[in-house]
DNA sequence: GTATGTACCTGTTTGC
DNA sequence: TGCAAACAGGTACATA
């Protein structure tokens, strides 16, 4: 499930094997991943026919192919959803099943978006003069330089919400999904339903500290990775699903203290904690 | 403006 | 054995 240390991965893959390469010919498979390019699939295709990606670049979540002739800002952006895969294969390499959009980049070689679900996309975005305009309500990342801790602890320590939901709220820190939020707030100790408002600054900082490492980690190791769902550029899995501590370990003992972690249903998926290391709020919130 | 709930998707697993 | 329901979850959008 690619959350930003995946996405980053992705991200430098691309770099390495997709730029400087001017596109012969796209091919739109499915028209649900090119949902979000409103003109529709075959324009998709022909505004990128010709065109030459010259760089790769992230937020959050979010990537972007940046386009030859820079001064226009234009770029194919790119959500890999919870499925999507970006793989650089021969022509000639069979079909994956879920192939949705595959580019011939004329050198032998050719980029493939594939995913299985369909939550991810492509688009090709126009006149974006840092981002792409469509992503410009997303929040800068923990691991940017430009990204502000304090912002983030103020804004956390405004809102009523359950911590857990303003890390998963893409508007005040992008990147941040279900498994590095139950991972920072185990490291954290913090319970996931506890408001922003109900923290100290000292654990907020902390809260953001761990996220922080946790995410790099998972990128030093490649990104974290379940099944085939998930796979690089290259089509090799990451493997940092044997260093959590919460995430998906339920009756699990606590590598802290020994109580088993559990699990609750959370804005229709799961969440994980300690309930000894991360004690529930008193007033319960739903 | 803020907070919360849900549709969108498909393949696999679980339960009756 | 067969079918239905549950589950995985990021984002946009609807509703309160």
């Amino acid at each position: 499930m690619p959350e930003l240390p995946e996405v980053e991965v992705v991200r430098r893959g691309l770099e390495s094997h997709v730029l400087q390469r001017p596109i012969a010919h796209v091919e739109v498979l499915h028209e649900r991943p090119v949902r979000r390019h409103l003109a529709g699939p075959e324009d998709f295709a022909d505004v990128l026919t010709g065109r030459t990606f010259v760089a790769a670049r992230r937020r959050g979540k979010y990537l972007w192919l940046a386009l030859d002739d820079p001064a226009q800002g234009d770029a194919m952006l790119v959500h890999l959803g919870m499925s999507g895969q970006m793989l650089v294969q021969t022509p000639d390499a069979p079909a994956e099943r879920h192939l949705r959009v595959r580019f011939d980049l004329g050198d032998g070689s050719e980029l493939r978006f594939v995913d299985q679900r369909m939550f991810g996309g492509l688009a090709v975005s126009v006149g974006g003069a840092i981002v792409p305009p469509e992503i410009a309500h997303i929040a800068l990342d923990p691991l940017d330089s430009a990204f502000d801790d304090e912002t983030f602890v103020a804004k956390v320590r405004r809102s009523a919400s359950g911590i857990k939901r303003i890390l998963l709220n893409q508007t005040v820190v992008s990147g941040v999904g279900n498994i590095y939020a139950d991972e920072g707030l185990w490291r954290a100790r913090i319970h996931g339903e506890r408001p922003g408002s109900a923290l100290t600054r000292p654990q907020v900082r902390l809260l953001l500290e761990e996220v922080r490492a946790v995410m790099t980690s998972a990128l030093a190791q490649g990104g974290t990775s379940f099944d085939a769902l998930y796979v690089n550029v290259n089509g090799e899995s990451g493997y940092f699903d044997r260093s959590l501590d919460a995430y998906g370990q339920e009756g699990r003992a606590c590598a802290r203290c020994g109580t088993a972690i559990r699990r609750v249903a959370f804005m229709n998926r799961s969440s994980y904690f300690c309930p000894h290391c991360q004690p529930a709020p008193r007033r319960r919130r739903t």
